[in-house]
DNA sequence: ATGGCAGTGCTTCACTGA
């Protein structure tokens, strides 16, 4: 089973290079973010073409997420349960048994601003949630993108970045604090290159500089832990034209 | 220290992203 996470960064311009990620892939649930779309404008026709089942919760301009996937979804939750929000920010499901979380955590900004208020207030929410979740569905994997770099290793300037949003001690506390409750970085299983990254700027020619941060994340639950077999960055998507700034990670689970 | 690139939606520039 292969299950991957992507911050397609609108996904009326994506549309076409998801359909032609899912059809040179055997991926049976992606996880999107930052759709960018109201509900009603969700191109679940173009995916169903294509042999996907979507659930999608979406805004205007800003956020939006949806669930992909071959199997039908079940027992769908929007947004975090208990956490009042007008942002839509996660979408979970069950597929093939296991406990899907997707989710697009809020960027924070700036460490003094208000958004990153929101952003503390929003990470302490998912975890209290996210335990409920987990007593619930052992086999549980959380995907997304975080917008929080766990290390110094995830930074490509990491002296430059010290203390920059993303890099905060109280971003990457939150982090270990969902590897305190069991969670562990499936990325991290696996030797992987250096500076591996999951999103470049779209400035200053990052990408081909390899200036970018690992901001997107898949935690798996430990009864998920056995059954990870993979965990790569598919830096591919990001070569298109019109890119997203984000790549996919994808997970292979036994 | 700043802006640089991209997407959205109407304010055809401002806001947000990271």
């Amino acid at each position: 089973m292969k299950l991957a996470t992507w911050n397609v960064n609108s996904l009326a311009v994506r549309l076409p290079q998801l359909l032609d990620w899912l059809g040179q892939h055997q991926t049976d649930v992606v996880v999107l973010q930052e759709t960018k779309l109201t509900d009603d404008k969700f191109p679940h026709e173009a995916l169903k073409e294509a042999g996907y089942h979507a659930q999608w919760f979406g805004q205007k301009t800003y956020n939006g997420v949806a669930l992909v996937s071959r199997e039908p979804a079940t027992d769908v939750a929007r947004n975090i349960f208990g956490f009042e929000d007008e942002q839509a920010r996660v979408i979970a499901a069950t597929v093939n048994g296991v406990r899907v979380v997707g989710a697009y955590f809020p960027n924070g900004q700036a460490p003094d601003s208000d958004k990153f208020v929101y952003k503390m207030g929003w990470l302490t929410a998912l975890r209290r949630w996210l335990a409920d979740e987990m007593a619930q569905h052992p086999q549980l994997v959380l995907m997304g993108d975080f917008n929080i770099a766990p290390e110094d290793r995830d930074v490509y300037d990491p002296v430059a970045w010290a203390g920059q949003i993303h890099c905060t001690p109280e971003e990457r506390a939150h982090f270990q604090a969902l590897i305190a409750m069991g969670f562990v970085d499936a990325f991290r299983l696996f030797e992987q290159p250096p500076k591996s990254w999951s999103w470049w700027d779209y400035r200053n020619l990052a990408f081909r500089k390899n200036q970018g941060l690992r901001i997107d994340h898949i935690l798996v639950s430990q009864a998920l832990k056995p059954r990870v077999t993979a965990c790569v960055i598919d830096k591919l998507p990001r070569k298109n034209e019109r890119p997203s700034d984000h790549a996919p990670v994808v997970i292979t689970l036994d």
